[in-house]
This record gives C-alpha cells, structure tokens and sequence, in this order.
RNA sequence: GGAGAGAUGGCGGAGUGGUCGAUCGCGCUUGUCUUGAAAACAAGAAGCCUGCAAGGGCUCAGGGGUUCGAAUCCCCUUCUCUCCUCCA
C-alpha cells in the first residue's frame, strides 16, 4: 500500500515506480478517480451528517429548556434529514471500499538505485566470498548423498504426503535440526536479534499485512478456518506490531524467528525441484526489523551481513546478488539475495532473500511509532530477510564438504550441535 | 465442547439514552524552581479521514438495529478471562 497522498500528489513518479516494476500502471488513473468520488461523497455525507447533528444537539438543549414545543418541530426535521444521511454513507462507504480493494494491488515503488531488468538474468551479482570447491572427483548432487547415508527418504514422503514432501531420517534429520539451532543461536547471540518462536498458521488479516494477499493466495495451504499455513515467519513475525505504536526508544526492533515454512509451489512444476531444492514444507530462520526510515537502507545492508555471516561461518562459498526490477516482485523497494554454491548440482542456490520495504507493509498492517514522545505517529519501516533457510543450506553443505571416500565432513562450527566430525 | 463475566484513549480504569470524544491515575510534553536532574507546582496532548485554512466528519472490539440523538438499549460476530469438560 502507498501513502494516498504520493499518488495524488506525484501520480508519474508511481506510474513510473510501477512501469519500472513492469507492473500495470492504469492502477494510478483508476485510483485517482475513484479517490475523487470517494472524497466528494465524503464531503456531502460530512456536510449532511453536520446538519443533522446539530439538530439532535438543538433537541437536547431545547428538552432542557423545557422548551417542548420546539423540541417536536426540531424532531420532524431531523427525522426528514434521515434518509438522505442513510443513502450518501452507504455509497461513501462503497466508495471508500472499491478504493481500499484497488490500494491493496498497488506495488511498492522501487528505491532508485535498483537495477532495470525483465526478469533474473538481469541480476548483477554484488560480491563474492570465497571461491567454487575443488574435487579431484566428481561430486555428487546432495540427493546422492542423502540416500547413500539414509539423510532423506523422499519416496515415503510422497507415500505419507505427496511429491515434494520430504521425509528427513536419522543423521538427516539430525543435521538439520543442528543447522537451524546454530543459526538461531548465531543470529540472537553473535548479530544481536531477539528470538520469537511464531505461529505457523496465521489469519487473513496478518497475510494482508505483509502482502501475501489478496495476490497470491494460490501459493498458499488453507485449513478449513479460513486460516493459511505460513509460508515464511516474516508473516506471523511482521504482524506481531499489528495496529500498535511503538515508542521511539523501542526501536530498532530486530526479531530473528525459526520457523517451518509451507508453500504449495503452485507455478513451479518442474524447475529446480529435485532432491531439497524445491519442497512443500522447509525450515528457516527469518529476520525482521522494526527501524526508522532514516535507517532503512543502512539496515538493509547489515542484514545482508548477517545472513552471509551464516554461510561464512560455516565456509561455504557464495554470491550476493541484488534482483533487478522486473525480478524484485511487488513488495519491496529493493532487495538482495544471498546464494550458496552448491558444486553437485553445480548451481547457486538461493538461501536468503533480504529486503527492505519501506512503509508498505506498515501501512497494510498500520504499524506505527512516535517519532518523539507526544509526536504524531508514522509508519515504521519494515524489513525482512532469511537468515537462512535449511533444505538448500543443507544441500550446499553436503555437496561442499563431500570426501571421495562418500563421507560429509561436518564444518567446526557444527560439530557441537551434531556431535560429530563427519558423516559416513 | 458446556456455563458465566468482560472488551473504553500509549497503559490502567470510571462512565447505563442528550454539550461524553469521554472523570481520574500512570506514563508523556512544555513551563516554573534547579548548575543539571529528581521532586513539587502549573499548563498541555486521543486516533483516523477530509479541507489551503477556518472547520467538518468518523471512531468507546467489529458489524447490524432501535432513536431526533447511543460508549450507554437490542441482535450477530470476534477475542479475552474464570469454572467445568477434554487433552500434550
């Protein structure tokens, strides 16, 4: 959602944040009429509901002036004015809820530093740590990995499930337990977040809030409550300050949340989804901060660091890239994305996605904060990213640390958390 | 699942049909005092929409109704608490 005023106010600059998008920009000239007839009608209602109030307050005055006569007369004229207030607020508030179901479709304006481009092949990639494992052997995919040490039992998730439900066994399951309390425990202790342990379902209005809908509830499990199966803990995490005011001094807040992850993957048939690298059900540690708009972006920057602190920790070679335009999708002003390298499929796999969004989830989910004691409140500004998600993380891991010898040697950091040097 | 009680401003908590958008306390802001702070005293401030402004409108969980007029009466929904039931 936009600030209302921008769009009246500086219509081309949305029109061009949009285009930019490569989004629809009628949305500006729709929203601007419509906006026109809701603020007329609002005018007239306000102007009619005026007239008869002071004639309800007359009538009281007059009452207790035992001035009965005039009172009566006063009755007649306002019981006259009844219908005509009836029938202007019924068509305000239809007015006002045409313009608020066409505000919900608006994306967010691009910050100017994106990069123009049509789709992720126009991703610059912004640095590099570390460089691609060396193996004087093939590697193997981390599907091969898993099944020689019985990590993963796919067939039988899509036995008890369906296909892209996966089945973690023994050392599997293990590791990748170890993998996401090693980064709660990293991103709370070592970069300063507060842990929050959500929700996995949330209601249509937390959804609404952060943007997952009314666009994209195809992409999402319902139960029967009409509630929906998180596909992220940036949705439950977000609305934790839905329609609160913060306090200043409260910010910057910085949650850091594990949570299980559901998405039901509806367009992707078919890509990339092989062994972990696209499934229905995914663990992942996510960020979320709560910081004034002058911090925004210098905020953005040190969430990136701290998703690749992760992969640092645990030396796994990586690339940072930042989504161009037409890739970057409705919600943010900008983000990056952290991939790890993952020599057996021998793609970079994305594990963090970290963006900043401005006010726009804020003004969904009207979440605010006084600037100063006694100051009028403003909106917050949001961002979130992974800090990392597990299935692909694992995935990398495998693949990077496999010996000739068909054993994974576990990464210093880990060994605690496994209890081991390696598998196999 | 059953029975009962409740939902009021940043927080706590009054208010049962007519200047109530709301007494009061805490917290907050400003001023006096002080080197500064605290304390004390005084003054001030709810949110949203609309308007250049003056102003106007809406909001006492949400929705609907009764009435000239609703925080207050009626209906529905949601949520919270207590007891019972059930359960990890």
């Amino acid at each position: 959602m936009l600030d209302r005023e921008l769009i009246r106010k500086q219509p081309d600059l949305v029109r061009q944040g949009i285009v930019r998008k490569k989004g629809d920009a009628s949305l500006v000239d729709q929203f601007l009429s419509l906006d026109a007839e809701f603020r007329r009608l609002a005018t007239e209602t306000g102007n009619a509901q005026a007239e008869s109030n002071a004639i309800a307050k007359s009538i009281g005055m007059l009452m207790g002036q035992k001035k009965f006569d005039e009172a009566e007369e006063a009755k007649a004229k306002a019981s006259s004015l009844k219908g005509r207030v009836a029938e202007l607020e019924a068509q305000e508030r239809e007015a006002e809820a045409k313009l608020r179901t066409l505000e919900l479709e608006f994306p967010n304006i691009p910050h100017e530093s994106v990069p123009e481009g049509a789709d992720e092949n126009d991703n610059p990639v912004v640095r590099l740590h570390g460089e691609q494992a060396k193996f004087e052997f093939e590697p193997k995919p981390h599907w091969d990995i898993a099944d020689q040490h019985k990590m993963i039992d796919l067939a039988r998730g899509a036995k008890i499930t369906g296909s892209g439900w996966v089945v973690y066994t023994g050392i599997g399951a293990k590791l990748q337990r170890a993998l996401f309390n090693f980064m709660v425990d990293f991103q709370t202790e070592q970069n300063g977040y507060d842990e929050i342990y959500p929700p996995f379902v949330v209601n249509r209005e937390s959804l609404i809030g952060t943007g997952n809908l009314p666009k994209f509830e195809d992409d999402l499990y319902k139960t029967q409550d009409d509630f929906f199966l998180i596909p992220t803990a940036e949705v439950p995490v977000t609305n934790l300050y839905r329609d609160e005011i913060l306090e200043a001094s409260q910010l910057p807040i910085r949650h850091a949340a594990f949570s299980g992850c559901f998405r039901r993957e509806a367009g992707a048939a078919g890509k990339d989804t092989r062994g972990l690298l696209r499934i229905h059900q995914f663990d992942k540690v996510e960020m979320v901060k709560f910081v004034e708009p002058a911090a925004a972006y210098d905020e953005l920057e040190s969430m990136v660091v701290d998703a690749e602190s992760i992969l640092q920790a645990l030396g796994l070679h990586y690339r940072v890239i930042e989504l161009c335009t037409g890739d970057m999708g409705p919600k943010a002003t900008k983000i990056y994305d952290v991939e790890v390298w993952a020599p057996g499929v021998g793609k970079y796999l994305e594990v963090s996605s970290v963006g900043n969004f401005g006010d726009y989830q804020s003004r969904r989910a009207n979440i605010r904060y006084r600037p100063e004691a006694g100051a009028k409140p403003e909106f917050v500004h949001i961002l979130n990213g992974s800090g990392v998600a597990v299935p692909r993380l694992m995935a990398a891991l495998l693949e990077t640390y496999q010996q000739a010898d068909g054993s994974v040697q576990i990464p210093e950091v880990l060994r605690p958390y496994v209890g081991r040097e390696k598998i196999g």
